[in-house]
DNA sequence: TTATTTGTTCAATCGCGATTGAACGTTCTG
DNA sequence: CAGAACGTTCAATCGCGATTGAACAAATAA
């Protein structure tokens, strides 16, 4: 990022960034996003590669996750054979699809998850590798997890109504 | 963890692992949790390290941790001068104060980096870094995200509440 | 056709933070 | 007192995934 980018826009780019590394995701893809965000005009690849000091490889496998969590659209600029790349703006919407594409696939595999490990508990049991005491135990403490997962897996879908 | 747990806490042990690593927290600390959720008795730092294949310094500042964030508590067990941990079952709680402690200071910090963007903002329009046009398009992106910004930060204090 | 531009893929590298082993201080024990 | 048990700290290492450079395919241009 060496470029004649505005400080508020570089900043932007910057915090952006850091944003997605703490999130777990690659800090390009941030930052990409980010540089989006402020351009009032689409970018081509090239642009966003050099206007962020990052290889085309990063800027391409970082704009086609970015388009397939419709985070960015691609768009055609006339007279230039090459994709352009502008953000879409709505945080909701992106924080939506984010829910779907990421957390609730999550969730619905760590309730199934839960379940295979309640049948294990009793396997346990049965095969004497758990004494009474210890399954009961560690029914109640798992139970008690499942419960708090469902009550996870009905918040969210309210919390999107009310963002 | 090449010990005699019974492959249902293993399992657990190995899921609460990877969850941990999944949020950006070292996957050894999971494992302890895990482990001790499921321990119907405290575990001394020697019996954690042991149990999960860890070095006694990974289970110390592992347990420090979790202690930190009232994962876990210390209890003091008669004719052992060893520190004995268990799991603290709450996780409502536990979240509550994940949240507290985790969420709440860098959603804070994050409001803050908002207000110096928009400061940045007019500051680059004054040198003229920016263009009439750009800095009205910035400005509108930015103030659309600040105001998600102060929406979520009005959701979790009522997420908490929900769960 | 050949040369050029554009974007993707993939093995190799690099960076960052978790993990470790060793050295340390402290507290207990004999 | 000396020696052992226990926990912590810290520099060094290791693992993992982001990033890259190069090779590649496809589309366009000359």
């Amino acid at each position: 990022m060496a470029e004649n980018l505005p400080s508020c826009r570089r900043e932007f780019v910057e915090t952006s960034g850091r944003l997605c590394q703490r999130l777990g995701l690659p800090r390009s893809t941030g930052q990409i996003y980010g540089l989006l965000y402020l351009s009032p005009l689409p970018l081509s690849l090239d642009a966003i590669a050099m206007l962020l000091s990052l290889s085309k490889a990063s800027a391409s496998t970082g704009t086609r996750q970015l388009v397939a969590w419709q985070a960015l659209k691609q768009v055609w600029v006339p007279g230039d054979r090459r994709d352009h790349f502008e953000a879409i703006g709505d945080l909701r919407e992106l924080l939506r699809t984010g829910y779907e594409k990421f957390f609730r696939p999550k969730l619905e595999r760590s309730v199934a998850k839960m379940d295979q490990l309640l049948a294990n508990l009793e396997a346990d049991r049965r095969s004497g590798a758990l004494s009474k005491e210890e399954h009961a135990f560690c029914k109640l403490r798992l139970t008690h997890m499942a419960a708090m997962q469902s009550r996870v897996q009905k918040l969210l879908p309210l919390a999107e109504k009310f963002l």
